[in-house]
DNA sequence: GAATAATTGTTGCAAATGCAACATAAATAA
DNA sequence: TTATTTATGTTGCATTTGCAACAATTATTC
């Protein structure tokens, strides 16, 4: 998506001049943030992927939510009432801008022009964010691990303007954000191939037809 | 939750001020507003309650959403990809506040202080919204229908500061909002009966243990 | 480059879930 | 009030899914 704004530009500016936002670098598996009560830490994810992933009383892993280039994450958006830790996870090396929600709606005191910058690109990313959590709750809202493989197949050929694409996981990440069974959703993946809707070779799938 | 914001006494004043702005009721099972790409309708519901229904493609109705006082909707939150129609339905008799999502975050001509509050109470209710599809994402996410329910329950039990609450769906509803069969989850919540994990007469439940 | 770890792929079997069909109770309309 | 619709509650049976255990392939580390 284009904002018609330069995040690293502008990055650069609030750096400098305002010294309440700051930027990091994260390699692969390393924790970006844990999610900790009252505190109101926002993060942009500047470059890379990661997983928001906590595991629940039952030992599975649910991964909650998958960020790329752009995504906003951060314990504002989230109720801490259980007491299962909740964390982001670089999946790659990943650049994370991060400050405190406060910043964004309240002016510094020099009154500066990035405060503003900010605060218009966070609303469109917020309304971003919105739209992929609503899609996400559609995708398990599916009552069959076919129904959510052909449905996020779907999503996925959409925003790569093909047919054919790679899957942006591993299958045993896929399986946690399907939130199903591995073995169970790869006999049904198996499926799908037999039946000539889809084709795949690895992690790339092409739909034949849905 | 307290937003230290008279939401009426504005509404009167931007009523009187702006235009852009209006309110309507709606009584049980009429259409609050289809989702229509492109055009860009926020809708605040200040009485009653809502739900945002799709009717997919093998006939199955999924609540995607049920809304209650002061959460926003609208098609703004949604991207509108396939053709199946996505409504919000009041349950109720309830009231809605509409606007289009460009005048919060731009000023009105007369530059009036109605706007600059709006938008100040929005970003709290978009935060909410955020937290609530989280919530509701982790929720889909559990591996079984006892696992939804307990979750759910307690979700209520938070929200309520009582382990005594009435659900506040009809039990039918209820199974399309968790994604459930609905005589399965019957099964299953009779067997936590049973198990004397919960108390339920009708739509009444008292958690036990958990 | 060999050793180790992680991911992909497969299958039988048990358990959970969905489907269908029905009975009963409650709410709504005539 | 009575009739009609909608919601709740129940059960047998078929299907789907999860679990466990393993083989094969691909990445990663030493």
């Amino acid at each position: 998506m284009n904002y018609n704004f330069d995040v690293n530009k502008f990055i650069e500016d609030f750096k400098n001049n305002c010294s309440r936002i700051y930027e990091k670098t994260f390699f692969k598996n390393e924790v970006i943030i844990s999610y900790i009560k009252k505190r109101e830490q926002v993060c942009i994810l500047l470059e890379g992927t990661a997983d928001l992933v906590r595991y629940d009383r039952n030992g599975d892993r649910i991964i909650i939510d998958h960020f790329s280039k752009n995504d906003i994450f951060g314990e504002v958006f989230y109720n801490i009432t259980t007491n299962n830790e909740l964390f982001v996870e670089a999946k790659q090396k990943s650049k994370v801008l991060f400050f405190s929600y406060d910043i964004i709606h309240t002016k510094c005191k020099s009154n500066c022009k990035f405060h503003k910058e900010l605060s218009e690109y966070f609303n469109e990313l917020v309304l971003d964010k919105i739209t992929d959590l609503n899609m996400r709750i559609e995708l398990l809202s599916k009552r069959s691990i076919r129904e959510k493989l052909l449905n996020y197949f779907n999503l996925l050929s959409i925003q790569k303007f093909s047919k054919s694409f790679t899957i942006p996981f591993s299958l045993t990440d896929l399986a946690d954000y399907l939130s199903v069974d591995r073995s169970a959703m790869m006999r049904e993946m198996k499926l799908l191939k037999e039946e000539g809707i889809i084709v795949k070779t690895g992690n790339r799938i092409t739909i034949l037809q849905h």
